[in-house]
DNA sequence: CTTGGAATGTCAACAAGGCTGACATAATGT
DNA sequence: ACATTATGTCAGCCTTGTTGACATTCCAAG
């Protein structure tokens, strides 16, 4: 099971058969529905969405972050994030304030409510994510975040990594 | 780049920090984007979603597959797969053929247009993948996998697995 | 200093694709 | 005969993506 099924890995080029990749690619799709499930429970509790998972985690992430710069993170248009920042700024989770420097610019904040529900949402997710790398052992750790940075866009993994190390 | 950061690695429990799941938890974010990308041009340049390939992919998959069984592996209602289907027949690309047992049944099948579609979409997704495996090794390839796997739910494991086995 | 762009954010309207509910039809099973 | 199953369809709602239009703010060139 740990193995693909037969013939490859030893080499540096791998023998990648179209069925394995296919398989991948449906694990990948299966995958990631089991990773939305637990937020998306919690949020349609609330009546949100995964776009407002997403705003929140990563204002969570990067406090104080722009309107703009959250973005080129999410990679929507930025009336698409606004119909949802207003929502969660008129629910009181987030808080916008008017930059000093730029007043253009809107610098946002969770609010301690808004606190509550991103740690409602990441804590169910790291459970799930935390019970599959221990199912999955150590070794696959590693060899999962490899391929997944390796799937990204390169402007994407730019992101990525930024926010990989600014948080370490 | 290979290791996360630091301590853990060795026995048998892990020792798996909120920062590391965080860091895992954005990777499984940004590489679903770069997963879903090549396909998302394809599509929009031909009027199709997201929706359609799913379909597309697992009536390739299973052809002669019903829309009942379809339905629970998509996990969508039948009004939501109705819609795709009945453009996707209406388009040429999918034959809709009344079963032989039991007429109560619709078999689906890609017509020649059909699987030219499904090839354009799978050689574009399977090239990413074959290109994430290639740069993050063949040990990687199998904890990826394990650790997807494990990211499951029980239910979408269950259909996972019997595809896994059927196309083997 | 003024003025024209560029940057930033907001509002409005539309489309895709989820959802529920109600109902029709045909075939099956009891 | 009757209940159940499989499928399709209509209507209406929601989220979340899109574009277009517009207000505000900043900055730099004249």
């Amino acid at each position: 099971m740990a193995d693909s099924g037969g013939p490859p890995s030893g080499e540096s080029l791998l023998f990648l058969t179209d069925d394995q990749l296919r398989k991948a690619i449906e694990a990948m799709f299966f995958a990631y529905r089991g990773f939305t499930a637990d937020p998306d429970r919690i949020l349609s509790e609330k009546g949100y969405g995964r776009a407002h998972h997403r705003a929140v985690h990563f204002i969570n992430r990067s406090p104080g972050t722009t309107v703009n710069n959250l973005l080129s993170i999410l990679g929507v248009t930025k009336q698409s994030l606004n119909r949802v920042l207003r929502t969660l700024i008129s629910d009181g989770l987030v808080e916008s304030r008017v930059g000093k420097q730029d007043k253009r610019e809107r610098h946002l904040f969770l609010t301690e409510p808004g606190e509550v529900l991103e740690r409602a949402l990441s804590d169910a997710q790291r459970d799930r994510m935390r019970s599959a790398f221990r199912r999955a052992g150590p070794d696959a750790v590693s060899g999962f975040r490899q391929v997944l940075e390796a799937m990204m866009d390169a402007d994407t993994a730019r992101h990525y990594k930024r926010l990989k190390e600014g948080g370490a």
